[in-house]
DNA sequence: TTGTACGCGTTATCAA
DNA sequence: TTGATAACGCGTACAA
């Protein structure tokens, strides 16, 4: 039988410590720290011995310990309604890229649209001792306490997209104004006149803001509002067409354009006017908003308003690290507004048809 | 001038530790520390004061202390080549929220289908004192030397979708071949004789599976394999596009269906039917893989396999709790293959128009 | 049932 | 430039 050797190749070793390498170098455990991090007070010859060392026996520093020592971590909590679907998923495809470059690791929790669910999220981000919280709300927030604690325990705290009324907060949103005025003018530019609107659930700011640059965008042609032409709808589908099916019954002869606050709504006004033989965009221009990976697809395709889910990601993190770095980031409060990009596409040209045209390059701007 | 209270609302308030509990009731750290994790050795007067006390004071656990005392934290690593796309979304979507039920954090790390990033994702990881890596290979990936490291720690190892050609670990995947297979049956009772394929890139193991199922399939019917009949591909909406137009420059007159082992290529081969003048799918069947979201959308709907991407999320956490509770978990070594979906829609029916029909529900097996 | 004392791995403060 | 020591917040073997 041969001997057992001491250390058997499929043993479960653990992890080498500070400790461990102290010992076998016979310094202290001062001084090791020092080597590793990079510290001033350090001979470059010890230094050298220990990084050598440190690879070596495969060293492994143990976050927690140093996170618990010094009272911060380098994790952020991200907190979303839900990841999965396009806008979510992008926005923290952004954040973990922008977290990963300045040493941060994510932590990602799903409110699933409930209240209770994101409190949940925020007491457990706070016992993992996160170093800052990114949230977008869930639909059915109404109540703020559960913010406050993070306030007061001085944690950085960003929202984005679906933001907290108020000014005294960090956010990031889109401009969603200049999205439903933007659009609204090039359906006039193609010489749209009675162009109707879908507009969503007005208690969200978002909807509200696209439908207020709608009716900008016509005030600026010298165009009445006309509430006959804004139906209220929920976004989906079946309300897309149920809405066009409203407006084609107008009595002054139906609309030659719409905007719809949304593409999936978009996408069902047009599966319902090609079932009525109306030609898009002929008879009726068609434009969406949010810019899902559908409107390069469907047939024409649909002219929409890109979101810049990946930059508002981006954004996120960056103030979130503006605000680590400063002071008195408790008091510091800053709102960051993307500016959204016109896709157009076949969907809402009446001329000649161009394809994926990008309107002007915009930029971020921050107030 | 009003003397300053003691509290003043703005400041931030450091965190309540057990100790200050103690300290409030007189009691030492230890009756705290039962009261608070339900340990069976404490009366219940207490308990309840301890209970009463923290909730008042708002006592937050610090999971790092704990953490770092236990050598076990509550977090979950997840490494995945990209996180924007519906199929990790969704699988990411599934995790998470499995995880969350049993407890545990999630935290997200992108390789970005690059072997050195994926390397660095494991050491944070580790560093990060995960208790278990669900991993997703870069396409990239060919030596596994990252991994050793994690099993020679004894931290339960799982892999999904993008596994190791090997049954020496954990992994969840889809049955790529019954995939293959059971598309190419439904093809063949459609009445489809001469069916074409689009390969993807045969060294990876999802490509090659769906490719045998093809031929297995054919060969339920007693066809011989046509290797004109198979195009290799990238699998790019082009190339679809491209390896059609090859299918239908065939000298025997083309062909009557084509299985495409990815749906945008799939979509690619519809566009240029379209555009042709073929009628899909009276003169040419068409089916991909993978049900993404435009499948429902294009005119023909196209019938594709679904991936079961939530279940992927969900059997990879539970695979990882059960190694956390074995034993051995370093030498249990499970597979778990789930049974995909085919998704019958219009571009693949000849006969009477049938939308959105399952087949049989498909259990999960493992072995 | 309750309390004492120590250690998890790291870093910061002080003294040498 | 280095080292000894305390502390971060929690859990647990042991003693009371």
């Amino acid at each position: 039988m041969a001997p057992r050797s001491k250390k058997p190749v499929d043993a479960t070793s653990s992890p080498v410590s500070m400790a461990d390498l102290a010992r076998e170098l016979g310094v202290s455990m001062t001084t090791i720290s020092r080597a590793l991090s990079d510290h001033h007070s350090i001979g470059p010859a010890t230094k050298q011995k220990v990084l050598k060392l440190a690879k070596k026996l495969n060293y492994q520093p143990n976050h927690l310990a140093a996170a618990l020592r010094k009272g911060q971590s380098k994790l952020i909590g991200v907190i979303v309604p839900y990841i999965e679907g396009r806008f979510f998923a992008t926005v923290v495809h952004g954040i973990e890229t922008a977290a990963s470059k300045a040493g941060f690791n994510v932590i990602i929790c799903q409110s699933s649209e409930d209240v209770a669910q994101e409190r949940k999220n925020v007491e457990t981000l706070l016992s993992a001792q996160v170093a800052g919280i990114l949230v977008s709300l869930s639909r059915a927030t109404n109540d703020f306490r559960h913010f406050e604690k993070v306030r007061k325990r001085g944690i950085p705290l960003v929202f984005f997209d679906r933001v907290l009324e108020s000014d005294t907060v960090n956010a990031v949103v889109l401009n969603d104004y200049d999205g439903g005025y933007q659009v609204t003018r090039h359906l006039l530019e193609q010489g749209c006149r009675r162009i109707g609107h879908f507009a969503g659930p007005q208690h969200l700011n978002i909807y509200r803001n696209r439908r207020q640059g709608y009716l900008d965008a016509l005030a600026s042609y010298e165009l009445p509002a006309d509430e006959q032409l804004i139906v209220y709808s929920d976004m989906t589908l079946e309300n897309g067409a149920t809405s066009m099916r409203q407006l084609l019954a107008l009595p002054d002869g139906g609309v030659d354009a719409v905007f719809s606050a949304g593409d999936t709504a978009a996408l069902g006004a047009l599966q319902l006017l090609k079932s009525q033989g109306v030609l898009v965009p002929q008879q009726v221009a068609l434009a969406g908003f949010s810019n899902e990976t559908f409107t390069a697809i469907t047939e024409p395709m649909l002219t929409s308003v890109d979101q810049r889910c990946e930059e508002m990601g981006q954004a996120a993190v960056r103030l979130f690290l503006e605000l680590v770095e400063s002071q008195d980031s408790a008091f510091l409060q800053r709102q960051v507004i993307l500016q959204p990009r016109l896709f157009i596409r076949e969907s809402s040209l009446q001329g000649t048809p161009v394809i994926d045209t990008i309107t002007e390059q915009s930029s971020e701007v921050s107030c």
